[in-house]
RNA sequence: GGGCGUUUAGCUCAGUUGGUAGAGCGCCUCCCUUACAAGGAGGAUGUCGGGAGUUCGAGCCUCUCAACGCCCACCA
């Protein structure tokens, strides 16, 4: 048998292989599905969907990676356990996509039409629409692909139309003419968060209006002149002594000659640019509040497409003309005409477009808007009260800020693909009627436009679960859901509002827990793009290393604080030598273990089950026990990082450095077994795919279809062992000091030493054999007061050994090491002698703190004097 | 302008109620010891960004300064 292991078995984990074996073994036998009808208790997640036009990143690595662990943690913990996959039809960024396409043929989605176009985006999405969460098997995703949604889907289009409707009638949508920001490219609106500022370098012009009936002239200052014959005002503060005279006044407007008056505004700041300000409401939205507190008329000179409108106000020679176009030929004009005053560089910060970077025009439009205020106060205070968690903690500071400030949210897009907005209007008198359906196809018309892409993703916690039907068996048993799992950078986007449309929609918070990880960044630090050229693919790096070392090399970089993570590829070597290293141990285990499969993981209730245990077995069964402890109070507390640094140390410099060693000496299979299992256990919701398949070649009794639903280990009172664990501590303690006794002495393995002990004999006599094969020891003598000549010594703790060394040390060396051992210690002892030496702290430290201060410097003295006799015996 | 984060070994970063600093990689020495060289054994390396304060005691708490980064706001 153990000849099948060694042919089966290869030397390298062959990581691709077996993945996907692996992955095909779960989906054969349905792992992932999650019963509706179950009677356990439910854990769930829905997937953020990935956009239909995306391809897997790292971004998506990270996140899908973590959900995965804790749905598959919560698996093992015996949940009904549900993972949502599904993906974001992405308005915007598809319209995007296939409108290149068509360009790529010369034609334009007008040259379709709406209805072909539509056509065209659905096949372009049906063939794409899986794409991506086909990728997200390759990363070992355990969601259950028969509930797979898309939020253009039927359920989610009904869900959506019925909140429209809903905050329609509640008055929490309104429709109306506001400044917007316009997306001269898109052809669209966008929301207030879809633009980025950017800063760029510019000018203030500043340029002088003549009064109408006095001499004179007021100057402005703008950073925009070609807006300028939008003007219906001259605003100055009203404290401003300059100007005091002239408020109330006429002032005739350069180039047009049309009249504004002068008006006095707070908004107004006295000491920027001249004091004074064209007021444009039609083309700046500070300007447009300032219009309506003056009761000013709206003058439009820039149209959507970015454009000098053709109309009165604008001169004839500038009509037609682009912004950029315009803006040079307005300064021209200016400065022919004399009344450009001054032009002075000036940095200011710029509106672009998050999916196309064109910079945006406020525009006044009429467009449909969420009034956000009333649905905001139950989201906050679901956070203040500690309903919705966010973690780390900070992010909850950041949500509130913006949810205590929000503003109306801009919801129509003037796009095709999308929800449309369930508006219809009488063909005649225009009367608006808005409904789930058109009451009256011949007479009413559709309104044109769709709904921001988030309004959909905002509903999407409770959409996947069949409401609006909130007999749904999904929605009884899955909703709220438990925890949701995003980078920060879409917590306005995403998170805020599936905040507010769960409590306004479902009266339940829709996740109990916001987790929130940090971004993936490159080596040095910079975000990931495909223009920058520095992405790496996640479906490279698992082709070279493994998915489960991608997935383990993540999660040991998260940490606690949710800090972004800069990779490389190297980076994830880490993994996959851990894999190999997993992959080894278990060779070695399953070639010396009987092939029966008797061994009942499950069963084991008390170390009494394992037969005889040596103290190396106890100590062994006590890491493991102290290890499933802090696992478990680490995914509890979402602390993903530690749990992989917990469990690579402990297979590392536990298990295999030690106890499967010390199992080539004198084994006990059940406990080689046992903790390999209880291992494999732990680390599965991190690395599925190995553990999986090493547990399924063990000789073991399966209780489940896979490891995936074995029941997850836990902390056992009977498991521990701390004094023998303390008795091996000082075993490994000896055998590293005889270690570096060779080592510095150059001792090679093959010349045996010889050693004497001067105390603790019921210790040592019991693992004699281990110093045997571990330090290559040969003889083991005890003896209290042994004086050999020529010999080397170490302490541990209270114990000395001596190895006498005849021939091959060097006594000046042994002196030289002994000194150096004793200034290390001292180095250690003094500021512990100056602490006991301070009444304070003796009088106000913890008990526990003095007394173990206390007991260190005592075995440090002790250490001390040990090592001064020592080399008084040397020299 | 407001808020947040970061600063710890050569590099990348951990460090959970304050108890006296750790890991990985890299580096140096030795070893193919029959699971693993994607491995093993041993070793070197830190005034924890500067300053002040609270405390018996500070990487951790308070204040302050500095550098870098991010988010929000959008003064024309």
């Amino acid at each position: 048998m153990t000849a099948d292991i060694e042919n089966e078995l290869n030397t390298t984990y062959e990581a691709r292989k077996i993945e996907s074996e692996t992955y095909k073994f779960w989906e054969d036998n349905n792992c992932f599905k999650a019963d509706s009808n179950s009677d356990k208790e439910p854990y769930s997640i829905v997937i953020p969907p990935p956009n239909v036009t995306g391809v897997l990143h790292m971004g998506h690595a990270l996140d899908e990676t973590l959900q995965d662990i804790l749905v598959r943690y919560n698996r093992m913990l015996q949940k009904e356990t549900l993972w949502m996959p599904g993906c974001d039809h992405a308005g915007i960024a598809t319209q995007n996509v296939v409108e290149k396409n068509l360009a790529k043929e010369g034609i334009s989605r007008h040259d379709l039409g709406r209805e072909k176009f539509l056509e065209k985006t659905w096949d372009w999405a049906n063939q794409h629409k899986d794409r991506i969460l086909e990728q997200c098997k390759l990363l070992g995703a355990s969601f259950d692909m028969s509930r797979k949604r898309f939020t253009l889907d039927e359920g989610c289009s009904a869900a959506v139309k019925k909140v429209f409707v809903d905050l329609y009638n509640k008055g929490l949508i309104y429709k109306g003419s506001y400044i917007v920001n316009w997306c001269p490219r898109c052809q669209s609106a966008i929301s207030d968060i879809e633009t980025n500022y950017e800063t760029e370098d510019g000018n203030l012009w500043e340029i002088s209006y003549a009064l109408k009936d006095d001499m004179g002239a007021i100057v402005i200052a703008t950073t925009r002149p070609e807006t300028m014959f939008g003007d219906v005002a001259i605003a100055v503060n009203p404290t401003d002594y300059k100007y005091k005279d002239l408020i109330g006044k006429m002032c005739v407007m350069p180039l047009t000659g049309r009249a504004i008056p002068i008006i006095a505004d707070d908004y107004v700041d006295k000491s920027f640019g001249t004091g004074a300000l064209k007021i444009t409401p039609a083309h700046d939205p500070n300007d447009f509040e300032v219009g309506l507190r003056h009761n000013l008329p709206q003058i439009k000179v820039i149209n959507e497409c970015g454009c000098m409108m053709k109309n009165e106000y604008v001169p004839k020679e500038l009509q037609g003309l682009t912004r950029e176009e315009a803006r040079k030929k307005t300064v021209e004009l200016l400065e022919l005409n004399q009344v450009l005053v001054k032009i002075t560089p000036h940095v200011h910060n710029v509106g672009k477009c998050q999916r196309c970077n064109t910079t945006i025009e406020p525009l006044l439009s009429t467009q449909w808007f969420v009034k956000m205020e009333p649905l905001a106060k139950p989201a906050i205070e679901a956070v203040k009260n500690g309903t919705i968690k966010f973690i780390p903690e900070r992010w909850e500071k950041n949500y509130l800020m913006w949810m205590e400030n929000i503003r109306d949210w801009c919801i129509s897009r003037q796009l095709w693909w999308g929800h449309q907005i369930p508006a219809y209007y009488h063909n005649e008198t225009g009367e608006m009627i808005v409904a789930l359906e058109n009451p009256d196809p011949d007479n009413y018309t559709q309104d044109t436009d769709v709904l921001d892409t988030w309004f959909s993703s905002g509903l999407w916690p409770f959409e996947t679960m069949g409401w609006p039907d909130t007999n749904h068996p999904d929605f009884k048993k899955f909703y709220p859901t438990s925890t949701l799992v995003t980078g920060f950078d879409i917590i306005f986007f995403w998170v805020a509002r599936m905040i507010t449309m769960g409590l306004e929609f479902t009266k339940k918070a829709p996740f109990s827990t916001v987790y929130i990880h940090g971004l993936i960044r490159d080596e040095h630090g910079q975000k990931m793009s495909k223009s920058k050229g520095n992405t790496i693919d996640p479906v490279d790096l698992i082709e070279k290393y493994g998915c489960d070392a991608l997935r383990f090399t993540l999660t040991y970089l998260c940490t606690y604080g949710g800090q972004d993570i800069k990779i490389s590829d190297e980076k994830f070597e880490f993994g996959r030598n851990f894999a190999n290293k997993i992959w080894n141990a278990s060779r070695f285990v399953l070639m010396n273990v009987e092939n029966e499969n008797s061994f009942d993981f499950d069963s084991i209730k008390s170390p009494s089950d394992l037969g005889d245990l040596t103290i190396a077995d106890k100590w062994i069964l006590n890491e493991f026990n102290e290890t499933a402890k802090l696992i478990n109070e680490n995914l509890e507390n979402y602390r993903i990082g530690e749990v992989a640094a917990i469990l690579y140390d402990f297979f590392r410099s536990k298990y295999c450095d030690w106890y499967v060693e010390l199992s080539k000496i004198e084994k006990n299979e059940k406990v080689l077994v046992y903790v390999l299992e209880g291992f494999l256990r732990l680390l599965h919701p991190i690395m599925p795919h190995i553990t999986e398949a090493i547990w399924q070649k063990m000789p073991i009794k399966r209780n489940s279809v896979g490891i995936l639903k074995a029941v997850y280990p836990k902390y056992q009172g009977s498991f521990e062992f701390k004094t023998d664990a303390k008795k091996m501590e000082t075993v490994f303690e000896t055998i590293k000091a005889l270690r570096n006794v060779r080592a510095e002495f150059n001792i090679p393995l093959s010349s045996k030493i010889d050693i004497v002990i001067d105390k603790n004999e019921d210790l040592y006599s019991q693992i004699i054999p281990y110093l045997n094969r571990l330090a290559k020891v040969n003889d083991v003598k005890f003896e209290a007061n042994s004086n050999i000549a020529q010999s080397a010594y170490c302490n541990v703790a209270d114990t000395k050994i001596t190895i006498p060394l005849k021939g091959l040390i060097d006594i000046e060396l042994e002196i030289k090491r002994q000194n150096k051992k004793i200034e290390k210690l001292n180095n250690e002892l003094k500021p512990l002698e100056a602490r006991l030496n301070n009444e304070k702290f003796v009088n106000s430290a913890p008990k526990e703190v003095v007394e173990k201060a206390i007991a260190q410097k005592q075995e440090l003295a002790a250490q001390i004097e040990l090592i001064n006799q020592t080399i008084k015996k040397l020299s």
